[in-house]
DNA sequence: TTCCGGGGAA
DNA sequence: TTCCCTGGAA
């Protein structure tokens, strides 16, 4: 399926972001929230110097709400993005480099704990923000296998359904050999979003969708 | 299961 | 007007 949609689409040069901190931002901002909206909002901060570790810990968090409101949620990310802060303050030094140096799966779980953190942000910004070689699983990645039999139905929101999708991809790329290429977790993810949001959306459209030759004959006609 | 939510698209 | 978006938590 990578190699298809590699094929199809190119290139998708994910994480759009200046700075690791900014992809750090955009995750949270993100979610089940379209990247219009979030594009307002990190325009909003970046205009505010909210953009940066210091800035962000230096805005209040009326401030921040207002700035963020178009992304959506914003009663929600804005205190989430500033028990992130926290968390690094206290535990990381204030840096995100301390941070990444964590060893992987430490790190995930400490991420988890934080609020407004589930599976898909923590992966993200594992993956996208910190450098390391972990795959992200989301809605786009649950119809596209459920609807080509990939897996058997989960269910739709909770860490067990996630988790499958996690395994499923690193079973796929074969975890040992990409270990340290998080490359490959990278540009799968952005493609997967690519194809969902083309053709896998609520309702599928398996017409021109470069994945179309994989689905179960039943549904071809 | 339901709520959080603005904003773009249908 | 309604529907949906690179989810998470009560």
């Amino acid at each position: 399926m990578h190699d298809w949609l590699a094929k199809a689409y190119g290139p998708q040069h994910w994480w759009p972001a200046e700075t690791a901190f900014e992809v750090v931002v955009g995750a949270y901002l993100t979610q089940n929230t379209a990247w219009a909206g979030v594009e307002r909002s990190l325009a909003n901060l970046r205009r505010a110097g909210g953009l940066s570790i210091d800035g962000l810990r230096a805005l209040d968090l009326d401030k921040l709400r207002e700035l963020i409101r178009p992304s959506g949620f914003y009663s929600r990310k804005a205190p989430a993005l500033k028990a992130f802060i926290a968390m690094l303050d206290a535990e990381f030094q204030g840096s995100l480099d301390v941070l990444a140096a964590t060893q992987t799966e430490v790190l995930r779980e400490r991420l988890l704990a934080l609020p407004g953190v589930g599976g898909e942000t923590a992966d993200a910004i594992l993956l996208y923000a910190l450098g390391h070689a972990v795959p992200v699983a989301d809605e786009y990645l649950r119809r596209i296998t459920e609807r080509h039999r990939l897996i058997t139905p989960l269910p739709r929101k909770n860490r067990k359904g996630y988790e499958a999708l996690v395994q499923l991809t690193r079973e796929a790329f074969g975890m040992d050999a990409l270990a340290d290429r998080p490359r490959l977790f990278n540009e799968f993810h952005a493609l997967t979003v690519a194809v969902g949001k083309k053709h896998c959306s609520v309702i599928a459209d398996c017409e021109n969708c470069p994945l179309a030759a994989d689905l179960p004959i039943e549904c071809q006609d």
